[in-house]
DNA sequence: TGCCTGATGTTCT
DNA sequence: GAACATCAGGCAC
């Protein structure tokens, strides 16, 4: 990779697809990882604190419905973002999951804020009273980081968006909850966020 | 602080 | 035509 992205003197690499491989595993990986978003000249980067996974046989998922073509990116290649309009106001981010053919996705819930917060607060249009509310939600860090359906499908191995981890860092403590905010397989113990973070989103 | 509601595009039934 | 992986503002307490 040109230019590595250095932070807080340890390198960040690429989130390789085999490390996605199964989407609970992948959710609970991600966990920690960064958001990387160029953005008009600036570097917004953002810690992935709160996920939720989604899979063919569960039924809160929108592939468990077979392939369409809002959905069909969900059943390519892990490691791309699966993006789409929620609630007709919000954008929402995913990272495709699992094996090709296979319908899997990680829902990013929240992140912390890292670098380019000053962007990030103009983004949201000054709504976030404090940097905790930037990104505290699916619909807030998409706003954050400027992700919109012009991203659906990118491979996030590729500026402008880009997943990394940092591998030197002592991996997070994981809390598994139940899911927030559906209506299906709501018993279904598959949101993972890091322990005592302020950065999670609520409920 | 916490509940309630309006906004509103896309997908699926 | 209803449901939806949401958010923020307004109002009551």
């Amino acid at each position: 990779m040109k230019n590595p992205i250095l932070l807080r003197g340890s390198k960040l690499v690429p989130v390789q697809a085999e490390q996605l491989a199964g989407p609970v595993e992948a959710a609970k990986y991600l966990v920690g990882s960064y958001l990387v978003r160029d953005f008009q000249g600036n570097r917004l980067i953002g810690k992935i604190v709160e996920t939720e996974a989604y899979f063919e046989e569960d039924e809160a998922s929108h592939s468990y419905r077979g392939k369409t073509p809002r959905t069909k990116v969900m059943f390519g290649l892990a490691g791309h973002a699966y993006v789409y309009f929620s609630y007709g106001v919000h954008w929402c981010m995913n990272i495709t999951a699992g094996d090709a053919g296979y319908g899997a996705a990680v829902l990013i819930r929240a992140l912390e804020p890292i670098a380019g917060l000053e962007t990030m607060h103009k983004l949201r249009g000054g709504k976030a009273k404090n940097d905790v509310n930037l990104a505290n939600g699916p619909g807030k860090l998409t706003q954050a980081l400027a992700i919109d359906k012009t991203l659906y499908g990118h491979d996030l191995q590729l500026s402008p968006l880009q997943l990394l981890k940092d591998d030197s860092a002592t991996p997070e403590q994981i809390v598994t909850t139940t899911r927030v905010g559906i209506s299906k397989a709501t018993d279904a113990p598959l949101r993972f966020y890091v322990k005592n973070s302020k950065y999670i989103s609520k409920k």
